[in-house]
DNA sequence: AATCGCTAGGAAATCGATTGCCTAGACGCT
DNA sequence: AGCGTCTAGGCAATCGATTTCCTAGCGATT
């Protein structure tokens, strides 16, 4: 609990002032090597670390980001979060990190408190269902989204190309053969569930060819997608393969299905979306998924934030193609 | 873009001088009640928030706190992070995330710029293996470890007490009228593992029973559950109950011995650990489980922390009590 | 009327690091 | 020997907010 060691004690124990000794520890100013090196040591000896507030409030940089994520922080913001930690961290920028929980009172104050701070830019995260309003209007600071993208073209937003994982997911499936395609998806209200509806509909229309059954809309569960393979069933439509908007509905389905007595692949194919370890390899048998590369997604929104940072800022919407992740579920 | 207003623009719109202003806005000093309004509506017109760094600096207090996390930041961290944000949100600091990926180098390095932040407290927090090393000696500034524990008595640590967890889980069964329970669970080198596994012979010890088979130990994965399903089944062991070490491992032995035609939990009941939501859901029939209350973790933690800073700090490792959540897997 | 006591608010130091400007002294050149 | 040049390093202002005096001015009291 000893208070902090400040420079100016550094430099007295070099035996030079003190704006000497910041000139040697920040390499600049003209100094002769072996002053340089008694002020390092000096700095070494006691331990210092410059205090980050008063170099910053003389600077005016922090070399911090601020992170808010609109809903509560889960699975899909944390990829992102490490992402962007990746990429910030490489530059020695700090996060901080700000739980919006889908309440904007909290969403405003976390962003007066940022700018308080003043962190040098901001990343906006959250869940996935359509365009949010931009956080602020004229902030002093660039703004990058991530995942979710600003209502506004003037912002930058980094989102997964969501039609791109559907039509690979579809091609894969046709090019094992399967013809017979259904989709599975979550809610209709969903942006995600329907662009990801329309890829399947678009690539498969591009062969001439349509969806074994409409599209069957429902939540993001594994219990909707025991329920769907039920509806599958009993209609008796002729389906081999079935693309779910999520791996959640994919292992339910899966469940249901081999319950039911078909082999997957063999009698039925499956695909999820998300690529999220627990399901597609806890899903019997592996199951194949589109990957939208989260933390790619965090990376390249830290990127385009540190280059607005830099003074060259990115505008409009950046989509990033998925990957698809091949497995048992559609081996042949 | 336009940068940032001060307080002397505010007390000059205000026709005070600074010192004034930064009375008059922070409630302090004697003033008269109409330039105290006058001075907060000139900041409000301008839109003024005052610099954290200039604020910091002279009062030697950021309000912010580091978080590091030991492991990659994921399911367990996450809650506890959360619980944390919660109690310091409601004092109004803020969080710097560290994601220190098990790597010893990051951890010091992050360590470094948090305090070069002048950040008011730590806390550390990690996947739980075993009591980890303190993270520095002598720190200016109080560390609270928050699921992981510190290896030196005298630090201040928040855990789960897993034994209690165990207890409940099987005092659970016991009331249920089991008496042949198995106990399966992840790798024995594992703290947890064997901490839950000593719980759970305990408890029965104390009834004056036995595990029907000894400790099944192997990865914390469905695949595993799966497998020690099979062990179970095969070995003939008459089994009316297994107790599992996680949620993952009790939902690959609900399939398996579904498979198998047991019924669940007629035949055999089952309780998880973890109560992890899409495990705890998606099992059919939904798992029973143990919940370590992560969240409490963290605000309990954060809590620590925010009296340690206050000057009151807590020493010793803090054992919280875990919460039994039955669901249809053990519905009797 | 003179003194005392208050109150409201101003002046200036302070926190710690950075940085532009300035100068002492060494060296070189004629 | 005298002058110019260059280098190493010191001085002091600066960033923005807080806080400790300190004082002008007003009212009350005897």
């Amino acid at each position: 609990m000893d208070r902090a060691v400040t420079i100016s004690q550094v430099a007295a124990l070099a035996g030079v002032s003190t704006g000497t000794a910041s000139k040697a520890l920040n390499g600049r100013g003209a100094l002769r090597p072996e002053t340089r090196l008694r002020v390092q040591q000096a700095a070494e000896q006691l331990g210092f670390v410059a205090n980050a507030a008063a170099r910053s409030l003389q600077t005016g940089r922090t070399y911090t980001v601020g992170m808010i994520t609109t809903d509560s922080i889960g699975r899909f913001s944390i990829p992102v979060l490490l992402g962007a930690e990746d990429a910030l961290g490489a530059g020695q920028m700090s996060i901080f990190l700000c739980d919006a929980r889908d309440d904007p009172i909290r969403e405003q104050y976390y962003l007066r408190t940022l700018l308080s701070r003043k962190v040098d830019g901001i990343i906006v995260t959250g869940r996935r269902t359509q365009a949010r309003a931009p956080i602020g209007v004229g902030l002093p600071v660039p703004v990058v989204y991530a995942f979710i993208s600003s209502a506004d073209p003037q912002d930058c937003s980094v989102v997964p190309d969501e039609a791109d994982g559907s039509r690979r997911a579809v091609q894969h499936l046709l090019a094992i053969g399967r013809r017979r395609i259904a989709h599975v998806t979550g809610p209709e209200h969903h942006h995600s569930a329907t662009i990801r509806a329309q890829g399947a509909v678009d690539t498969l229309a591009a062969e001439g060819l349509r969806l074994a059954t409409p599209t069957l809309y429902g939540e993001w569960s594994e219990a909707w997608g025991r329920q769907a393979a039920g509806i599958l069933l009993s209609t008796g439509a002729d389906v081999d393969a079935v693309f779910c908007g999520s791996d959640q509905i994919a292992r339910g389905l899966a469940e249901a299905l081999t319950k039911a007595g078909k082999v997957i692949p063999r009698d039925i194919a499956l695909v999820g979306f998300d690529n999220w370890d627990v399901m597609v390899d806890g899903c019997q048998p592996a199951l194949t998924s589109v990957d939208m590369d989260l933390e790619g997604i965090g990376r390249t929104a830290a990127e385009r934030l540190l280059a607005a940072i830099n003074g060259s800022p990115a505008h409009g919407q950046h989509a990033r193609p998925c990957r698809l992740v091949p497995r048992a579920s559609t081996a042949v």
